[in-house]
DNA sequence: GTATTTGTTCAAATTTTATTGAACTAACCG
DNA sequence: CGGTTAGTTCAATAAAATTTGAACAAATAC
C-alpha cells in the first residue's frame, strides 16, 4: 500500500507555505504572534490531527513555542483535542475549530470583552474624577467628554452579540 | 482676566494621565503604536485645538513621533486640521474627530479592508494551487479548505457595512 | 525504584516594532 | 538675500514582543 501521509511527514509543500503565510497575515490582523498563525494554518491545512511534535518538527519551532501557541489557541477555542488514534496513545493530538462562529465567538470572549469590561470601570472612574474639577466650564466639558466615551463603550457591547449572530449563519 | 488655558500649559494633570492610559490602551488593542493613543487622547481631553508643537510639549514625545503619529491619526480621519486661532498663524492645529461612525468607519477603510482584499486575493490563488494537487482526495479536501477560508472573508466582508451602520447611531 | 516520553514554564536571546533626533525641505519674514 | 519657524523623513537607537531552549514536572513503562 502506498504512504499517503497527509499529516505528518516534515515537509511543508507549497500550498501549505502559502496558507501559512494566509494565516500569519491573519492572526497578525488580530494582534496574535505569527507562531500562533503557522501552528493554526498547518492544522486547518492537515487532513489528519496533529501532535505537538508534529507542529515543532514540521513548523520548525520549538516546543515551548507550540505549547504556548496551542495554549492560547485552546482558550480562544481554535483548536479541540482529540484523543489520538484510539489505541494506547498517550499523545495528545490537535484539530482546528474551523466554524467561523466559533472562532469569532472565542476571539470576542477572551480578546474584546476583558478590555470593554476594563474600559467601563477605567471610565467610570473618569467620571468621578471629572466631577472634582473645579472650573465649571472645564467640568462641563470633561464630563462631556467622558460620557461619549461611556456611550462608545456602550455601542461596542451592543454590536459585539449582532456580529456573533450574524456570523454564525 | 483670569488665566484659563485649558489647551496649551504644559503638565499632564491626574485626569488627563487617566484619559492618555485609556486612549493607549484602547488603541493597543487596534494594534497602533502606544504614541497615537497619546497624541489621540490628549486631543480628545483638551478644549483648545493643539498644535504639533503643544503634543511635543506635553506629552514629552519627539518631533518625529508626533509627526508620524498625526499623520496616522489623519490618514483614520481621527483627527482635523484647524486653521488655528484666525489671525495670521502659520501654525496647524489638531482636534480629535468624536463621532464613533467616523472613527470606525477610518479605521475600516484604513487597517481593515486592504487585509480583507489581499486576503481574498490570495485566496483565490490557494483555491487554484489546490486544483493542481494530484491525489483526488488530498485535493478535494484542500478544495474544502480553501473554499471555507473564501466563506469566512466574504463573511466579514458582509458584515464591516453593517458594524458600521449599527454605530451610525 | 530508574528510564523514557510528553508537555509546561520561564529567563535569556532574538526579532520586531516604536521612538528618537539630526538632517532636510518649505514657507514666511524682514 | 539670510534668518526663523513649521513640519517631514529616515537611519540609528531604544523598547517591547516573540521565540528559544534548558530545567522542570507528570505520567507511563519496565
Amino acid at each position: 500500500m502506498q504512504e499517503l501521509d497527509h499529516g505528518t511527514r516534515q515537509e511543508i509543500d507549497s500550498i501549505e507555505r502559502e496558507v501559512l503565510a494566509v494565516f500569519v497575515d491573519g492572526v497578525r490582523v488580530l494582534g496574535l504572534p505569527p507562531s500562533i498563525g503557522e501552528i493554526y494554518g498547518l492544522l486547518f491545512i492537515s487532513q489528519a490531527p496533529l501532535s505537538l511534535d508534529d507542529l515543532v518538527k514540521r513548523l520548525k519551532i520549538s516546543k515551548g513555542s507550540a505549547s504556548q501557541g496551542l495554549r492560547t489557541l485552546k482558550s480562544l477555542g481554535a483548536v479541540r483535542e482529540t484523543n489520538g488514534n484510539g489505541n494506547g496513545e498517550r499523545r495528545t493530538y490537535y484539530e482546528p475549530a474551523v466554524e467561523l462562529k466559533r472562532l469569532v465567538g472565542g476571539f470576542i470572549r477572551e480578546q474584546i470583552r476583558p478590555h470593554l469590561d476594563s474600559g467601563r470601570h477605567k471610565i467610570k472612574r473618569l467620571g468621578d474624577l471629572a466631577n472634582t474639577e473645579s472650573d465649571p466650564e472645564r467640568r462641563q466639558f470633561l464630563l462631556e467628554r467622558t460620557d461619549r466615551l461611556d456611550h462608545w463603550i456602550r455601542n461596542g457591547g451592543r454590536v459585539l452579540p449582532l456580529i456573533q449572530r450574524i456570523l454564525g449563519q
